[in-house]
DNA sequence: ACAAAAGTGTTGAGGTTACACCCATGA
DNA sequence: TCATGGGTGTAACCTCAACACTTTTGT
């Protein structure tokens, strides 16, 4: 019976996140070059193997870390991918996951260090082995995820102002909304706490600050309404 | 750079599937007795092991048709599962996919030669390892999609009329709908043809029988309509 | 004739869309 | 004072939810 498992072949499991960030004015992508792809204009999804002791999450996290020196970010297992071709070097699995992060949490010299780089989506370059595929995956998971859920706080600073989460969404739908529809839909799933300061220097007039009603948003009850007109036409 | 490779410790990449089947009244799981569990009264999903020229779909195809004997089922990825100690015999990772069949097409003779049984989804028995945790995990993810998409003719017959529908429906979602809104809903999708040809046999008036429009069904277009009321408290 | 399931329409409420003007401020 | 982006209200429309009676036919 153990033969069973003796007789398989193994393979080596990726974990591979797709990390988001949002600056204010577009949605990117953090890439990495490393190994293999040091020469070339090759770039690559932040990634590593998994260790013997770790469960995928954990390794997913660890990886993070490792790459990025960020903790604690939302993470979101998506799909695998196990081409057998996939990877030319071995056999590999890849688990994929979905980070979001705040662009400005990002300290650029570890960036540095580790020759990372944040890609707008609209401009990415080449990517290695089927990266881009799983790219383009993941911004389906974004789109439809953010489509029906309050998603995507985690790309937005700890204070947020209405009008930046109404960009924040046109980036990820790569359309305009009209910010009265827009804003009445978002204040009305009640996740959103109004402050007294506004945002100073970037408008003339100033926008109200808000910050996310963490233990609401934890319950995550809101389910059908949904933060994108037309919904059927974007996704 | 190779021995970044080298170094790595490899995993055994297990498929399972969770099949989920309806019968008219219920919805049923597909579970079988293999290896390990054949002694005790532990069930496990349909599963096997990843061979080394196919890529994941193509395995999990091929160990759905090496214990049923069906081709051509309805398959997506769900998550994948990777807990160190989930499998005690080896560190295991395993790609769960969901299948959707109906028990009619499912022949009960190969199913005594695999010891595959269905069981109410009401009335599970003990699952190996971490099983009965894929298998909720899977449950919820066919409600969420059932819940925008149409979803589960997979699990009816070819002919199916409205009646059965919403049984089976309210089979995935465990609750009861109005008749009138729902076959107003379904109808609306302009997926289903109407037939000449009546249901005979089940009830005295007898239903009409309907047919997918698979082009249509297969465009995928329709997103924000859903077919449940009440979305948000059912998921 | 009756039991059992199929089929069908209307109304009120609530949500969505489309649309345009005034406000606050820094330069 | 003017240019820039922030903030707000309303009316028409549409969709959803709730609700009950008639039809068909096998027994």
């Amino acid at each position: 019976m153990l033969d069973l498992y003796l007789k398989q072949t193994k393979c080596l499991v990726a974990l591979d996140s797709i990390i988001f960030g949002f600056d204010g004015e577009e949605l990117k992508l953090l890439l990495v070059k490393r190994g293999i792809e040091q020469e070339k204009d090759v770039w690559s999804l932040m990634g590593g193997w998994l260790k013997p002791d770790e469960s995928l999450n954990e390794a997913a996290e660890r990886i993070l870390f490792e790459l990025t020196g960020l903790n604690n970010i939302y993470l979101e297992q998506l799909s695998t991918f196990g081409d057998p071709k996939r990877d030319p070097v071995e056999r590999t699995v890849s688990v994929t996951y979905k980070a979001l992060i705040n662009v400005s949490d990002y300290d650029l010299n570890i960036s540095e260090k580790y020759q990372a780089r944040w890609f707008s989506l609209k401009k990415l370059p080449e990517l290695l082995f089927d990266h881009e595929q799983i790219v383009r995956h993941a911004i389906d998971r974004l789109r439809s995820k953010a489509a029906f859920h309050p998603v995507g706080f985690e790309l937005l600073p700890e204070k947020f102002t209405i009008p930046q989460i109404q960009t924040l969404y046109e980036a990820i739908f790569d359309s305009k909304f009209d910010k009265r529809n827009f804003s009445r839909k978002i204040l009305a799933s009640g996740l959103l706490v109004k402050l007294e300061e506004k945002q100073r220097g970037f408008s003339k007039k100033g926008a109200f600050l808000y910050t996310l009603d963490k233990s609401k948003y934890e319950k995550n009850t809101s389910y059908n309404l949904y933060f994108v007109p037309n919904v059927e036409s974007l996704i």
